[in-house]
DNA sequence: TTGAAAGCGTTACCAC
DNA sequence: GTGGTAACGCTTTCAA
């Protein structure tokens, strides 16, 4: 046990040490930030100095000079996995542009959304990356936007930048992929009407069957809300339909795990006996047993893009490029041909 | 489509807002920060200008003044789910503080953790909250550290305070209540032996078989490297064992779902043939079929009292005060009286 | 190539 | 109770 490690740390300021080395400390900065303009006997020694005396300058100090931070704020709508995988390329992204990442956790709140919002107005950070999906309604009426990117949703929300993914696109995949195995009575679990995310893969659900040729059947959907448990729930109700289906199509992969429970409950096996595909292709589809096939979402690259984004946006002065990644089905193991008659 | 929503926000200054009210800048700011100290006259008018001109102090010459900037820099050593609930815990610690967390990444690399101590000695942050386990190395030397807490990780690391968890007392909970159910040939698939908690977990297990009276037996523990495929391995190699065990305590969950399917692979059930508890209790821990049996660590709390320590560390000058977090049992579907022979 | 000095927008001390 | 003003530590003209 060491006696006071908790040294109080007097970093000087660049005054301390231009005093010391007898420059001014206009030089200090300069051989910082421009050390080009010095020459290089002086820049060597100032060099010297800073690394004897363990100066750093004053970030907060500079920030207030420049009137930026370089700083950007990502407010996500629930600190849960989806968003960590994109916090992880807003990261790689603002690494290479020189930007720290500042989170904020908004707790499902919009109010405290603004909250984060007013944290930029009060110059802590120079925009916002949105991860909330829609803007607080408190917010879409007021003028005084913070450099915005929007991403994750890809909402229609008044032209912000926004960073989308092609929901629809990869439901229809999933849709077709088992329609290409065989199956013909497929059904379909969805998300809840009000997300938009979850609209979309219905949608793209319809258009799947549309393409196969497969009459949209209604009593073939049933609604949950993206839990386990209202998968389960939900494919229950579609076992007692009086014709039942071979794949169940799943707006997330937590459902579409409740669905596979619920289907084990009753002795039946996936994919023998019916084949799951979820969405999302979260961690634990891979692990789950069995393997799940599911819709993969770009999510680092949705990081990536939307800081890439509000770089522009931040300087530029305004742009409106928007984008919409693309999915990618990964079939593992619970799709397969349907059992034969 | 909206025409120009990114209007650059020019939010006044305080001096701006004295000159059109005309007060002093002074008044402006106690209105703000000591209210107390202005006429209700003066300061209702002040009020309702700043809301009329959309004032917003700016916080980063507030902090330039005054010395500190009220925010706390998290560092996880990777971005995973096992971090999220500390940050959770931390968050709200720091809500109810009045700090700001920010979040680092130090992406496995010690020398990455260096470079945000500079972001505190740059003054972006007050303190730093580490969750890498350890100092880097390079740091372990240096006198100059920052306002530091140590969490997750109950290492000695020469008197930084620190909140640790009971890795050992859980452990031997989960040993205890093996036998408890009648087992006598529990295994352990331990983790990496460089890692201070993984360590502690196997003490753990030795002392729980000892409380039970049980020889430790060295053909019964193999050690992997916390990843699923090696839990999956270990569980292989156990089996191969002239006795094989009835239980495996494994010392985190993803090690017991690679168990686990090692054992559905060659057609044992869990529990019915053998019984496996994890520790970690990770989110997929009840998720997974069936639910696993497994340690809890209380990662909320972890996060939230970090958060305390550091804001203690930084009002007064020293502190001391250390703390080691319990452990707590979650029995599930993984764990059963052994077969009777 | 270097230094002096004016700010950046606050806060807090000292007068009045 | 309020105003004037000197810092906080830096960057960036402008002169020398």
């Amino acid at each position: 046990m060491a006696a006071t490690p908790m040294k109080k740390l007097n970093s000087p300021s660049s005054k301390a040490v231009a005093a010391e080395l007898g420059v001014s400390v206009a030089t200090i900065s300069r051989v910082l930030t421009r050390p080009d303009l010095v020459n290089k006997q002086t820049r060597d020694r100032v060099l010297a100095g800073i690394g004897r005396l363990g100066y750093r300058p004053n970030l907060i100090a500079r920030d207030l000079r420049r009137g930026e931070t370089r700083t950007v704020l990502v407010v996500v709508p629930i600190l849960s996995v989806f968003f960590l995988e994109i916090l992880r390329g807003t990261e790689q992204a603002a690494e290479e542009l020189g930007f720290a990442v500042l989170m904020g956790n908004a707790k499902g709140d919009s109010r405290r959304t603004l909250t984060y919002f007013d944290q930029v107005a009060s110059r802590r950070a120079d925009g916002i990356i949105l991860l909330t999906g829609a803007l607080p309604p408190e917010a879409a009426a007021s003028q005084k936007l913070p450099p915005l990117v929007v991403a994750a949703e890809s909402l229609k929300d008044g032209g912000h930048p926004t960073v989308g993914v092609d929901h629809a696109g990869g439901a229809e995949e999933a849709v077709r992929h088992l329609i290409s195995l065989g199956h013909r009575r497929i059904a379909h679990i969805a998300g809840p009407d009000h997300v938009l995310s979850s609209r979309a893969r219905t949608n793209g659900y319809r258009k799947g069957l549309r393409a196969g040729r497969i009459a949209f059947d209604e009593s073939l959907v049933q609604r949950g809300n993206f839990t386990v448990d209202s998968g389960e729930k939900m494919m229950h109700v579609l076992m007692q339909q009086r014709q039942t289906p071979t794949a169940v199509f799943c707006a997330n992969d937590e459902m579409a795990i409740g669905a596979i429970r619920s289907l084990k409950a009753v002795g039946l096996r996936v994919p023998d006996d019916l084949s799951i595909v979820g969405f999302d292709d979260q961690e634990f589809a891979q692990i789950y047993d069995p393997p799940l096939s599911t819709v993969h979402i770009p999510r680092f690259d949705i990081g990536y893009q939307a800081m890439m984004m509000l770089h522009d946006v931040l300087s530029a002065q305004r742009v409106f490029r928007s984008t919409v990644l693309p999915t990618r089905l990964v079939t593992r193991a619970t799709s397969a041909a349907p059992r034969k008659r």
